[in-house]
DNA sequence: TTAGGATGATGGATTACTTCA
DNA sequence: AGTGAAGTAATCCATCATCCT
């Protein structure tokens, strides 16, 4: 059987996959033997085994060599990034790599295995269904029942494979009394597909074999790994976005209780000073081209040079500036004592930039005296 | 021994697309 | 040819389960 698999042809290749050599995982510390004839020898390619997983891995193990009767269809993998893969399309890596380029192996029995490759149930790409104990029944639902349809499968039999799986499923877990294995991931793999998250943050299906096949992983495994660390990088997103959130929050909350203040004060002195009723109305209005807060009155039009002093057309007269970093109501006037509009308690705008509020002298002086 | 965090895995919901009547 | 229903696959999301410190 002659097989031929491309998984260069992504649209967006990962460049690491050049540059890093394949994950070796000829480590002794990986490698156990099993019972039946193992040869603790490791194989020439890779077999990352975890020794968590043994009695698993050693269920896969004699699982694949069970199955290696199941004829595979590899056909060219379509070119369509998303939607419509048909099983029988997709080529399955660790399967050619464990049936064809074994020289060691002369058969499926009593080898290295790796517990994330022989592992035939993820073989439909992505169909879930990837209970550890559930492995077997899959593999033959998949490629027995599947294959054989040559075509949709319909409502009944989808209905009907439901059933066998999770009856197959059931039984085997009573039958093995197995808990759910987790599998860790090495720091090589970790680490492997950190940097292709970097690069990409979502696979297609040719980048997910791709490093599936890098890592002698699943490539159900692989997109499971994205899919939490998407799900994982996006809440540690919204907890920054919540903290500074919540600055921001503080933030205005400070300035508000500071503007409040400083109305306060404000509206004391007016009601202190009343002789400041009789000056000439104040309004304060903002330039339209700097920003500013100034105010204008009848007779005299007032502006803020750059050292934050106040000339009039008549006289220098001192600034009474605020520290506020809010900008004042446009429509605010200081003579409409009553029924002021400063309402910065509702509302304060930020700006980066310091507002100058121009007070008349008399009240500036005030200002600076209660200041 | 236990608690809690990290993380792999699962199942349901949603969405986009294809196929078919 | 246009259209809606049904099927399929990818993804998101919430949650669970296991492992490890």
């Amino acid at each position: 059987m002659e097989l031929a698999l491309s998984l260069g042809d992504t649209s967006k290749p990962f460049k690491f996959l050049d540059q890093t050599p394949k994950i070796s995982t000829k480590d002794p510390g990986f490698c156990m033997g099993l019972e039946t004839g193992f040869t603790a020898t490791p194989r020439s390619q890779d077999k990352v085994v975890d020794s968590t997983l043994q009695g698993e891995a050693a269920a896969d193990d004699t699982r694949a060599s069970s199955d290696l009767p199941v004829q595979l269809n590899l056909l060219p993998f379509s070119p369509v990034p998303r939607r419509r893969q048909v099983p029988s399309q997709i080529p399955f890596p660790w399967l050619s790599d464990n049936l064809v380029s074994e020289p060691g192996s002369t058969d499926g029995s009593g080898r290295g295995f790796d517990v994330n490759r022989l592992s035939a149930e993820e073989a439909e790409e992505g169909a879930a269904l990837s209970s550890p104990n559930s492995a077997m029944s899959s593999f033959q639902m998949d490629f027995g029942i599947r294959s054989s349809g040559g075509g949709r499968c319909n409502k009944r039999d989808m209905e009907a494979i439901e059933a066998e799986r999770a009856s197959s499923r059931a039984s085997d877990d009573e039958e093995n009394g197995l808990t759910r294995k987790k599998l860790r991931l090495s720091k090589e793999q970790s680490a492997f597909l950190e940097e292709s998250f970097k690069e990409h943050n979502t696979l297609n299906p040719k980048q997910k074999l791709a490093l599936a096949k890098q890592l002698n992983l699943r490539p159900r495994q692989v997109e499971v790994w994205f899919q939490n660390r998407r799900a994982r990088t996006k809440l540690k997103q919204t907890e920054v976005d919540c903290e500074y959130l919540k600055r921001c929050c503080e933030t205005l909350t400070e300035e508000n209780r500071r503007l409040q203040k400083e109305l306060q004060e404000l509206r004391a002195l007016k009601t202190s000073q009343p002789f400041y009723m009789q000056l000439p109305a104040t309004t304060l209005t903002m330039c339209p081209s700097c920003e500013r807060v100034a105010t204008t009155t009848a007779s005299a039009t007032t502006n803020t040079n750059a050292t934050g002093n106040t000339t009039t057309s008549n006289n220098k007269q001192p600034l009474a500036t605020t520290a506020a970093a809010a900008i004042i109501p446009l429509t605010t006037t200081t003579s409409n004592t009553n029924s002021t509009s400063l309402s910065l308690a509702n509302k304060p705008r930020l700006y980066p930039f310091t507002t100058q509020v121009h007070m008349p002298q008399a009240q500036a002086q005030t200002h600076q005296a209660t200041s």
